[in-house]
DNA sequence: TCCCAGGGGCCGA
DNA sequence: TCGGCCCATGGG
């Protein structure tokens, strides 16, 4: 079993995620779809500048926290208005602090929006084509390997692979992994066992996302996994230790 | 009441 | 370089 084959046993499983996510998206009644331009090249909804700044921003409150609290912070700033970069440029950290609440670590991620914010207005990286370098958002306080990685690869398509919590439980627990790799080594393993290409990274880290949530969770549910015949945690080797 | 959720910064060893 | 601690809300 190579990891390849997990991708697409989980992409037959649950299908196509469609992310990014968009909240400005998916709670527009069909108007008024701000995170999407129409008639891009290949066929597929093109992101406009404010669907890749709800990306970047959703990328900071999603910070070890559930989505369903991201979507309340998120469902603030749309009420009140302030879902975009200039006004979030001007606002008050304090009051970007309140409306940003439900996600928790609220002083914290009001201050990474900010310094984010900030930044993608001042090197004009919202308007297509123009990407950010990742070794520059890395120097952002509040933006490490993982934030930078998903905004790359959900708001300008970069074939980098995300890894979270998730991508190391999953593939420790299937074998691939030990737990006390770098970012990097794995990141670097994904991209060099799997065909290149931003799509494929995009869909396996939605789907590993999805799978972590439905079985894969910190107590595991192995009930109905389609993964649970190649999978060490279950089928753990004579005499081995099973993970707590 | 306790555990958990799509991290990252800081600090001491 | 690495482990431990801190940040914080809301749902189960």
């Amino acid at each position: 079993m190579k990891i390849e084959d997990i991708y697409y046993l989980l992409l037959d499983k649950y299908g196509p995620q469609g992310w990014w996510p968009l909240y400005t998206l998916r709670n527009s009644n069909g108007r008024n779809k701000k995170g999407y331009i129409s008639g891009s090249a290949d066929k597929t909804p093109g992101l406009s500048a404010a669907g890749r700044y709800e990306i970047a921003i959703g990328a900071v409150l999603t910070q070890n926290t559930s989505w369903t609290n991201v979507e309340k912070a998120l469902a603030n700033l749309v009420e009140l208005n302030l879902l975009d970069p200039v006004k979030i440029s001007n606002l008050e950290q304090d009051k970007l602090a309140v409306a940003v609440k439900p996600s928790g670590y609220f002083n914290q991620k009001a201050k990474k929006i900010k310094i984010l914010t900030d930044f993608l207005l001042d090197g004009n990286y919202l308007p297509h084509g123009n990407t950010p370098d990742r070794d520059d958002l890395l120097n952002l306080w509040g933006i490490g390997e993982e934030t930078a990685d998903s905004i790359l690869l959900y708001a300008y398509n970069l074939p980098l692979f995300v890894v979270d919590t998730y991508t190391r439980r999953i593939f420790s627990r299937l074998g691939f992994l030990d737990g006390s790799e770098k970012y990097s080594d794995i990141s670097e393993l994904f991209v060099s066992e799997l065909p290149p290409g931003s799509i494929l990274f995009n869909e396996f880290h939605a789907l590993i996302v999805k799978h972590a949530k439905e079985h894969c969770r910190k107590k595991p549910d192995c009930s109905g996994c389609i993964l649970k015949s190649v999978c060490k945690y279950n089928n753990p080797f004579p005499g081995g230790k099973q993970e707590e």
